[in-house]
DNA sequence: ATTTAAATTGTTTTCGACCACATTCTGGCC
DNA sequence: GGCCAGAATGTGGTCGAAAACAATTTAAAT
């Protein structure tokens, strides 16, 4: 009953052979007779063999350096989440070997990409962990990358052509199909829906695209586009002048209008609208946990937010990283992280909480 | 770039001693003079040294054995998850030493309870984790471990007059109130609303009247008592004829009935009562994704499932106690687990998925 | 049959913390 | 000076996996 933990010492003695033979077996390495890597593999199954993780770390102390290229949290306070989930990964992990080194660069200005995910290709890393929101400019590193066998990891936005390590976030489909759901879940009456993508480079951000496309596909499939219209919008500079004007005439457009989708984290924006309007009929649903966005959700302005859970998107893309070098596990090409739905009432337990 | 790891023979090194010298006075033992420990004391401060967990793991090869005091899957197959749970801890954990036994009861069955926590206590174990379904007798076997030193973790359950290690679970209160916050969202019509309790031992799970009480409590806040009704009822055995003879009373009693709050993971044994009699216009919420529950969640006859997280509920229990136990870590009294919300839309993110 | 290279198998050290054991040092006493 | 207790300090083996290194066996060539 009490099984006890097997060692290589004890499949070699078993196995009649040393363990350095037994060793040569589990790591296809130098040579072995046919039939003593069968009666080993055998013996390895029997038992159920499972190296010790620790004695194994210990041993081979190798440094794992770790370039981490991230959007400037100052330029955009979402990518402060990610940069603090990598940054308690690090921490945890440093027994391991891990060293992260990370690649700020600005969000806004393709140039400042180009340079810091050069740089960080020159610093030849072991490993990449990358939020790639400029979709064109980054196919051409990936072919670098691929050839230089540099393993990376992608988070936040899914890039159809490319096929890295892994990929962690949400499923934008997914979570527009369910925003849809979660603004129509007891409304009586029909109306008219807002998908606003605001202050955003929307041919170059196809997961936008991809939420909008979950969101619309909801009420082809459920046989509502009879009961309720689905307009967009794209909103420029919060700061402009312009942005007010262009949600004033879509009020004016669609007086019926009963909710308003925003595909990022800037709901506080459309939200500082609605309040300084006093407009209290309208359903508002956005993502992540921002400051800005917590307070609106606690006067009610915004009725949920989706949690992309940004920290944990960048917490497990450097776990992702150390399973494969590290620990060589077998790593799932997407990891999809949950839909999570952030209300006043369970808010509480989505901060500061959970790796 | 001076990230290089500091070990007890850099310091013996750097202050001309031993390391066993450095080890005495790290850990406080033997005899070292003046002298030698402040000048050690010192040059660990000034190197910043930390120890290595992983060899420090790798020589203690020290077991610590573990009772989980569960109820059995079999009888109620929500316990089914918080088993799957710790097993999958007690994998990870195998290599530092971690061995769990599980004493498995009858949750409608004190006397198999009280049974159960005797052989557990007799096993000596080093840690217990228990799900405290009985409120009264579980309090005897508080003092009996506090006396003995084991520290004990609670999950599902939390006991007002307990001292564990941590409490590893949901607020309650929280979660009832949460819910009603979905029952009425979007809803325009005043009606009546029904708190479930379903075939449960009810003066004896506190954690069940917490519910109730958030649940209510929501509509005094939200100062929405004129608009709706709340009622309770307690159900008895699903498979009696009782069960539907109660559910049609409350119909017939209450023809404004707008939604039904089931306390308990056996939402289920309301969805199939409301499926035979064709009631769609009656909303229902209530917890844990089981396969039953899931089902219903499908065919949309339950509108809202709170995943309690049972499985993480055993894996992070687990967990707690080696942070105790291996690693001596600080552990927080109280781990709450997110209130989440799951709906068709996102379900598939939270099955088998998360620790 | 002897030599020799190749193929196979065996042995030993290393990683860092820990701990039992061994050794050296100090001061007090005759 | 010599002896000894007790205080202080040093040494070396252990954990399991890994890998460098050493030794042995096999098969082919002369």
């Amino acid at each position: 009953m009490k099984n006890k933990i097997v060692r290589i010492k004890d499949i070699a003695e078993k196995a009649e052979v040393s363990k350095g033979t037994v060793d040569r077996v589990l790591h296809n390495r130098g040579r072995v007779s046919e039939e003593a890597r069968e009666k080993v593999l055998r013996i390895i199954q029997e038992m159920n063999y499972e190296p010790n993780l620790i004695a194994r770390t210990l041993k081979s102390n190798k440094v794992y350096h770790m370039a981490a290229i991230i959007p400037d949290p100052l330029i955009d306070p979402y990518w402060e989440a990610p940069k603090s989930g990598l940054e308690k990964a690090e921490k945890e992990l440093r027994h391991y070997g891990i060293s992260v080194t990370s690649f700020i660069f600005n969000p806004y200005n393709v140039d400042s990409f180009l340079k810091k995910a050069k740089e960080a290709t020159q610093s030849e890393p072991d490993g990449i962990l990358l939020a790639p929101v400029f979709y064109r400019e980054v196919l051409s590193f990936f072919a670098q990358w691929d050839l230089r066998r540099i393993p990376y990891v992608l988070f936040n936005t899914q890039i159809p052509d490319a096929t890295p390590l892994s990929y962690i976030g949400q499923d934008s489909y997914q979570s527009g199909f369910l925003v849809a759901k979660l603004l129509t879940f007891g409304l009586p009456e029909p109306g008219t829906f807002l998908v606003a993508h605001v202050y955003e480079d929307i041919p170059n951000s196809a997961h936008l695209m991809k939420k909008e496309e979950g969101f619309r596909h909801y009420f082809v499939e459920k046989k509502l586009t009879d009961k309720y219209q689905v307009v967009r919008l794209e909103l420029g500079n919060p700061d402009s002048g312009l942005f007010t004007e262009q949600l004033n005439k879509v009020r004016r457009q669609y007086p019926d209008l009963k909710g308003i989708f925003v595909t990022n984290s800037k709901a506080y924006e459309i939200a500082f609208y609605l309040e300084k309007h006093r407009t209290t009929d309208i359903k508002l649903i956005g993502y992540d946990l921002l400051p800005k966005n917590l307070y609106y959700l606690e006067t009610g302005i915004i009725n949920f937010l989706i949690n992309q859970n940004p920290k944990g998107q960048g917490y497990w893309g450097i776990q992702q990283l150390t399973d494969f070098l590290v620990f060589k596990k077998e790593i799932q090409p997407i990891k999809y992280l949950p839909l999570d739905i952030i209300t006043q009432e369970n808010l509480s337990y989505y901060i500061d909480n959970e790796g």
